[in-house]
DNA sequence: CCGTAAGCACACGGATCGGTGTACATAACA
DNA sequence: TGTTATGTACACCGATCCGTGTGCTTACGG
């Protein structure tokens, strides 16, 4: 851990300097937001110099833009591959969220940034686009009738409950999780036994009153 | 038009002023972002001296808060007062916005703010939960079994389009609402046939492909 | 006429921000 | 030893931002 990464000649080099610098990113984004965050701040918290800061990155666009490639580990690929749940399962387990909802940063970086154009924006975007592709693959394996339409319907409901979420300061995902049900059961022709008016609860998720947080 | 309010005796107030400035805002807020935006540029585009604005408006934050008051009419209420729609209709309404949507000012506000204390937050939270209970009162008048759960889950929808839209720059709102359709169809005991597969098409709605923008 | 209210033009202040420049310290090679 | 890469400490720049202070113009009403 406390090793040294291939230099140009091998050398020694600052093992912490990028790294403390992208993980103090990754905290002060979330607390306080991509453009309320300055320089200096961040790199008192990381314990950097500002010189040394700006020798790994350009600038503070392709800080952010890097700051957003470190999330694809902890949400996305740790839900998909739960091989010991069913394809269905882990539909529903995307709506899973602990409770002090980290937030997508996603859509603040695309909000905050403004620019579809910035690099961090297409990186968004690009994620986005691959959340809803794995859905769909997970969806296509559970033998749904339209893996797309329903890949692309759960991406808009993880989406939903991560903006209201925020506006409302309240977890909207139980709501999301409750929907997403209801939607894989009419998607998904063998596992919709269709009883009259209860198709939710087939999950662990709550009853859902409205979100209680 | 160019005529006079009541003021304290009856003299010519500028009528523009005020008018002008938040007027300036819907336009600039919603193009450049809030933050993005500074008084300069604002006043300038409003045609109004710094000065004066200062005199209409205590601060950028109070000016942000109003701003956020002027979108109840066009979006809230054009669409629930509609009596020529059955109540379900309506709700399927909500989710026909015209192509260049508009991309919701609310969750951008809460964004941008980041401080759930600011007053244009807590109108933000304020006005989703309106647009909640509206949604509900419809879903009861047209006959939903829990319709407060109906309503809670067509806003959230509306907000996950919203949400979408703006970070993958195409229009999310058909997929929203043929899940919308689905789960209104779902929650209405009598206009559900509850055919094999296919609730949706009972509006006008595209066959949601995905979105097309 | 003069008082008063509204507005304008313009400069300024304090703060913050992203980003640099400079000088110095350290440690690994050679 | 000296060179080179890496990092620190700290001042500094220009730009932008929110907000004010000052003085001038306009227009109404008594």
């Amino acid at each position: 851990m406390t090793e040294l990464e291939k230099g140009p000649k091998g050398r020694r080099r600052g093992r912490g300097a990028r790294e403390r610098i992208l993980s103090a990113s990754q905290q002060l984004f979330r607390e306080q937001g991509i453009n309320r965050t300055g320089m200096d701040q961040l790199c008192a918290a990381a314990q950097v110099s500002k010189r040394t800061a700006y020798q790994h990155f350009t600038g503070k666009d392709e800080l952010v833009a890097e700051y957003l490639r470190r999330f694809d580990p902890s949400v996305l690929s740790g839900v998909f591959d739960r091989t010991d749940l069913t394809p269905r399962e882990r539909l529903l387990a995307a709506f899973d969220i602990p409770p002090p909802t980290p937030l997508c940063p996603y859509i603040g970086a695309a909000v905050e940034l403004h620019d579809p154009e910035h690099p961090a924006s297409q990186y968004a975007r690009d994620y986005k686009k691959a959340v809803a592709a794995r859905l769909a693959d997970t969806a296509r394996e559970a033998g749904a009738a339209d893996p797309e339409q329903l890949g692309e319907q759960l991406a808009l409901l993880i989406d939903g409950a991560a903006a209201r979420t925020r506006v409302l300061n309240a977890d909207a995902f139980p709501t999301a999780a409750a929907i997403a049900a209801v939607l894989i059961d009419n998607a998904i022709p063998t596992s919709s036994p269709r009883q009259p008016s209860d198709d939710r609860g087939t999950t662990g998720s709550a009853p859902v009153p409205v979100g209680g947080r």
